[in-house]
DNA sequence: TTATCGATGGTA
DNA sequence: ACCATCGATAAA
């Protein structure tokens, strides 16, 4: 049995197009009050920088997109739609717009069988995820602030649980509702888990 | 099975 | 007016 491990800076900090294709097969925890929510990552997408425009960054930087330029490694939560919220992390330099969405992980642990994960706004609904997880840090389960005189646990992180994904298990799509987009619309940089080859 | 459409509200 | 969605409904 393998050790799990948080996910650190120095993962997120690498290409976005490679971050978001090992982001395949980790493990995205949340922690609220003392219950557990696990999924396995099985669906990403890489938003890549201010020329990609379908990255929110292309826009230039907004208040709402401030954290899509911070660190690598920090969440970037959206609200879209009127009703639904987006989870990425942000990968690559400071100050560069570049995120890894989240769009579906297989339920693990400590999810209802009627919860759905299947989806970015299914998955943010099912693991209670919302803007005040917005511009938190995922590199660690120790991240929030001091409550009750004593560290809270982290609230949302990604593990290694040491899996090895084969390319030929990683299938590539045109990303979904970019077709505003123009040349970056077609470009395949939506990824899959296959799980049967 | 695929196609279409309304809900709903922050954002620029 | 637009939108990195979803679920219901209709058509086939």
């Amino acid at each position: 049995m393998s050790e799990r491990k948080i996910l650190s800076h120095e993962f997120y900090k690498h290409n976005t197009l490679k971050v978001a294709k090992e982001l395949l097969g980790k493990y995205l925890v949340r922690k609220v009050g003392r219950k557990k929510i696990i999924g396995q990552i099985i669906e990403t997408e890489a938003y890549c920088g201010p020329k990609d425009l379908a990255c929110h960054g292309s826009r230039g930087r907004t208040p709402r997109t401030e954290a899509l330029f911070g660190q690598a490694g920090q969440w970037y939560v959206y609200f879209i739609y009127g009703m639904y919220y987006c989870l990425n992390v942000v990968t690559e330099k400071k100050d560069y717009p570049s995120a890894a969405l989240i769009r579906a992980v297989k339920p693990i642990y400590g999810i209802n069988g009627s919860e759905k994960t299947d989806g970015p706004g299914k998955l943010c609904r099912t693991f209670k995820i919302d803007k005040k997880l917005n511009n938190s840090s995922a590199c660690s389960s120790f991240s929030s602030p001091l409550r009750r005189g004593r560290l809270g646990g982290g609230l949302l992180w990604i593990e290694d649980w040491g899996e090895k994904i084969k390319p030929s298990q990683i299938k590539k799509t045109p990303r979904i509702g970019v077709d505003y987009a123009k040349e970056y619309k077609n470009k395949p940089w939506r990824f899959i888990l296959k799980f049967r080859i």
